[in-house]
DNA sequence: GCAGAGTTGAGAACGATTATCAATACCTAT
DNA sequence: ATAGGTATTGATAATCGTTCTCAACTCTGC
């Protein structure tokens, strides 16, 4: 089971690094066919999911059900504000939100707490071009 | 466009009603053709995606991705800390973490700011009784 | 009761994701 | 460097949740 070093792993996470937002499987796919690169759409999902097992992606749900994925460069726990129209990507820290949420846990009878924090708004370009519509980057 | 009533939506509604937590779909529809109606599944979708637009249901993604509805007894705005075995659902006042979205997607220039912010975990009942579902970090 | 517009439901269509499996490419031991 | 076992790839089929289609149906107001 020892993992091995494909260029494709390699084009995928080379791609996913040049995203300032977040980016579906789908259109990360499109564009590395794009580029001339052969790559096959099940490896493109196959590289994404190692990664966000390895902690080396994170992960979520678009509010339209699809899975997006984005290389952080901040290394552990931290949440994202989100443009939900060109999907930049800010990394944000709150760790006044990590106590609120372990003590609304706890004090529920809760164990075992994680949470999904993540803010969607209009960033400074996109509320300036009075951007409407979603552009999938 | 006048609304009618009609049995369907208002088994759907009744339904929601009875559930504890976060509900699918799908097991929604299962449900109500076990009790002998005939209901159709795009009936249930439909009712739901009314629900959840008239703001009388909220709704939510599964981390696989799937729709879960539930009908709350908070009217407005709020959030929801829910157990990831049996999907109990408790609902959450949050000031504190409305005011911190609002401060960080301003301090970063967005506008238009919303948030998603769900608790999960393990409620008294699951935690005593040893339930180890998947794990979400 | 009647007409007509909103609703329904079975199934087709759809899009995202996952599974299949023969062909291929990577890695390690020679 | 080479060979060979094996993880990986990729075209395609399959799956799953959800939405669409459209003829049949049923509320509601008159």
């Amino acid at each position: 089971m020892a993992k091995r070093n494909t260029w494709q792993r390699d084009s995928v996470r080379d791609a996913l690094d040049d995203s300032a937002g977040f980016v579906s499987a789908q259109s990360l796919h499109a564009r590395l066919r794009d580029d001339g690169t052969g790559i096959g759409l099940a490896t493109v999902y196959r590289a994404l999911a190692d990664l966000a097992a390895t902690g080396d992606a994170d992960s979520l749900q678009s509010p339209e059900g699809e899975s997006l994925y984005r290389a952080c460069r901040t290394p552990g726990h931290h949440h994202h504000l989100i443009c939900r129209s060109c999907l930049l990507t800010v990394e944000i820290e709150a760790d006044e939100v990590e106590v609120w949420a372990q003590r609304t846990a706890s004090s529920h009878g809760f164990t075992e707490a994680a949470h999904i924090v993540d803010v969607f708004g209009l960033c400074a370009a996109c509320t300036a071009a009075g951007t409407a519509e979603r552009v999938t980057p």
